[in-house]
DNA sequence: GTCTATATTTCGATAGAC
DNA sequence: GTCTATCGAAATATAGAC
């Protein structure tokens, strides 16, 4: 056997996530991932078919990363707990890998998004929590107003916007006790 | 005189911003901006420091024309209403402009940020009409709340993240609602 | 202030030997 | 499957003539 595998596409995705995680997508080039799993560039093309393929299975990664948190944190028997510590779980998950959290909210336009189902997937026992404080009927338009907030506070939040005084986790606090009531909690 | 002026700063920040609009950031490239302007790309640099200062300057006329839009809009005498009219004023330009928009909330971590003056000047009619709604000592709190919203809406919005089915303006004018409501209204 | 010419770097991707 | 070698494209920025 001329050259037995000193890396696979397990590896090759989990290297580019560091590299994302360590300078945004920009700094997940060939050379760059290649150098982390030790091995020369053109040898990842036996694993990965181009950048944009890798670059969609580190999302894909990242989106049942965070399925997997939200899943985890739900409180099955009280909507309004669930509702907390879901949006609480996808905060932390913003601050420990912030260029992997634009990716799967699909801050910048252009950029590689995660499929319909993983964000649905995603959402499902929001949407839970969601139907049972606000009604079925309205189970989804609740469910975009928790998500939408949440997502721009964190959003705003990472990028030092509304930088204008005061707590941030206090503010975090007020404004998801608010939402929380207005969805008919 | 060997060589007049054939554009100028004003006129390379136009030609970047419509660049933006129509490719993201990483579309305004010096040798496509210097073809808009009909010079070379060499020309540029009697006029920009670098493409970063070309950037910078790109999203500072961008929140710019948010302050202007927010502060047209908005209605003196109805707390209420003049939420509402800035909120749809922040979605138009997102729909308009999405890349810029993108820019100006920072949603891509380690791109060209506003100024938080020029952030604090766009937010300073909301300001005051959440100041009417929720008391003076939580009109950051409901600023924020209503920004956070607005924008997280927005955002999956243009990603087309929360593509869950039901009517996507119904959904913005019951959240709308809702947010409002809760902040004191 | 604009131009030609160019230095320099970095990137994605391929060819072909082993 | 990995390697060396390389292509080709695109980018920022500078030097110096006019």
């Amino acid at each position: 056997m001329p050259a037995p595998a000193r890396t696979g596409r397990e590896q090759i995705v989990e290297a580019a996530s560091m590299l994302l995680d360590e300078g945004g997508a920009d700094a997940v080039t060939m050379q760059a991932v290649a150098d982390r799993v030790g091995v020369r560039s053109p040898s990842l093309y036996k694993h990965v078919r181009h950048r944009s393929d890798l670059l969609a299975a580190v999302v894909h990664a990242a989106v049942d990363e965070v399925t997997d948190g939200l899943a985890a944190v739900r409180v099955d028997g009280d909507a309004r707990a669930s509702i907390v510590a879901q949006v609480d779980a996808m905060r932390r998950f913003a601050r420990a890998r912030p260029h992997a959290y634009a990716l799967v909210m699909g801050a910048a336009p252009g950029q590689p998004r995660p499929t319909p189902e993983a964000m649905r997937a995603s959402l499902r026992f929001l949407l839970a929590a969601t139907g049972e404080l606000a009604g079925e009927a309205h189970a989804l338009d609740a469910a975009r107003l928790v998500v939408a907030w949440a997502n721009g506070f964190i959003t705003m939040e990472l990028a030092d916007a509304l930088q204008m005084g005061g707590d941030i986790d206090e503010a975090w606090r007020w404004g998801l006790a608010r939402i929380v009531a207005a969805i008919g909690g």
